[in-house]
DNA sequence: TAGATTGTTAATCGATTAACAATC
DNA sequence: TAGATTGTTAATCGATTAACAATC
């Protein structure tokens, strides 16, 4: 009994992206909405979205659709944002204080408590309340307020080591931003946000569409 | 002629990752690498390795491997790593600011050339020898300086308007930050950066991983 | 009720892995 | 040469799409 089917990576990927969807739809005060029309602005198959949604259970009506309400909140609780998270930024430069700043995060149920750094220019500041703190107070700080998630926003130089000792600490999830891959034993989640990557991804992207325009038009390359 | 294969997204998303591990071989001095070894490393399979690389030429030798410089190189050019974009960034905030002061980007060929904001408050002001400039400059701007690439680092309110201006203004690709789809007509591209997503992603995962720790030992969950 | 739309099974498609001949 | 390792084909696996009976 209490088996749990395991739920794909593909599926998760998409999860946060309905939840935006039927948010916006909330805002707009729709109530019902089908598989259908929901397919259509999203330019997925409703297909797609049925079978998605069924690795969780039955969540519409026949002949109806789905309740916009209800599905969002259903979602939400699939998703974790049901729950309140005590988070941590290690790195107080521009991106650590751009996530810092970000109050959406907040109203999910991530909490941030603190954020940490070895610059002296920055310690003992505070952004929107939060102290920037030295990093020798990190362990006893995580240990003592339940930190359960840690954004780094630090160089790749110091993440890993950073990594390994926040997991040892008690932190449960690294919502990584260093260009490198954590190698963390344990049973910790590991979330990357490699944005040099998203931007190669970018630019491979804008040269394969401007090759298929060539194609078109006059072929300038060989 | 000129036939070009399609290459699969899940093949795009890979190829900067390999990108960065030669990249830190290549730091190490590493001359060659197999595709065992690289496999072992990178927590993928070697066939997948070789398939993935095979889809754009074969840059190894047998009995030999790859040399390490040499693929770097070649993914470096399918990456489109070999040229030079102009990016500007709108939303000179602290996302905005972390991004433009990212020297890694800037030796990757992305010169990023100004910042745009409508806060009086920074417009004015530099950052690493950027101007962030009003957005009554933004046409003129982006069309003197053959801007290429946008990142859009501002609310998901304006993102849409201003995405649909650049594009008619001659940008080809966008780099989109504020949490929405842009629905844009014509040829751009667009790399979509939601850190939301990215969270709750998280979220999810922590959650899955604690169910099964419940498994294992004394279950408190139903 | 009749029409609409889900939940779910079956069919298709594509991506990953395995295997091995070619060859350095 | 013998050993190693690629490039590539074939087999497997999983994800997406299509179809439709169930049912609101």
């Amino acid at each position: 009994m209490c088996e749990e089917k395991q739920i794909s990576a593909a599926v998760i990927r998409r999860l946060p992206r309905y939840y935006r969807y039927l948010g916006d739809l909330l805002e707009k005060d729709v109530v019902r909405i089908s598989s259908r029309e929901l397919s259509e602005k999203m330019k997925v198959t409703a297909s797609q979205i049925r079978q998605d949604l069924n690795n969780f259970g039955g969540f519409g009506q026949q002949g109806y659709g789905y309740n916009v309400s209800y599905l969002y909140s259903e979602i939400g609780k699939i998703l974790g944002l049901d729950k309140s998270y005590n988070v941590i930024i290690i790195g107080a430069g521009h991106l650590g204080q751009a996530i810092a700043n970000y109050t959406d995060f907040e109203k999910r149920g991530f909490k941030f408590r603190a954020l940490f750094d070895i610059d002296p220019k920055v310690i003992g500041t505070s952004i929107r309340g939060m102290d920037v703190l030295p990093m020798s107070q990190l362990e006893s700080f995580v240990k003592e307020n339940n930190i359960n998630i840690a954004a780094l926003t630090l160089p790749k130089s110091k993440a890993g080591a950073v990594a390994s000792d926040l997991v040892s600490w008690g932190v449960k999830a690294i919502w990584n931003f260093a260009p490198t891959d954590l190698n963390l034993s344990g049973d910790v989640v590991v979330e990357n946000v490699h944005l040099a990557e998203s931007l190669m991804r970018l630019s491979y992207n804008m040269n394969a569409a401007e090759s298929k325009d060539g194609r078109k038009g006059n072929i300038s390359w060989s």
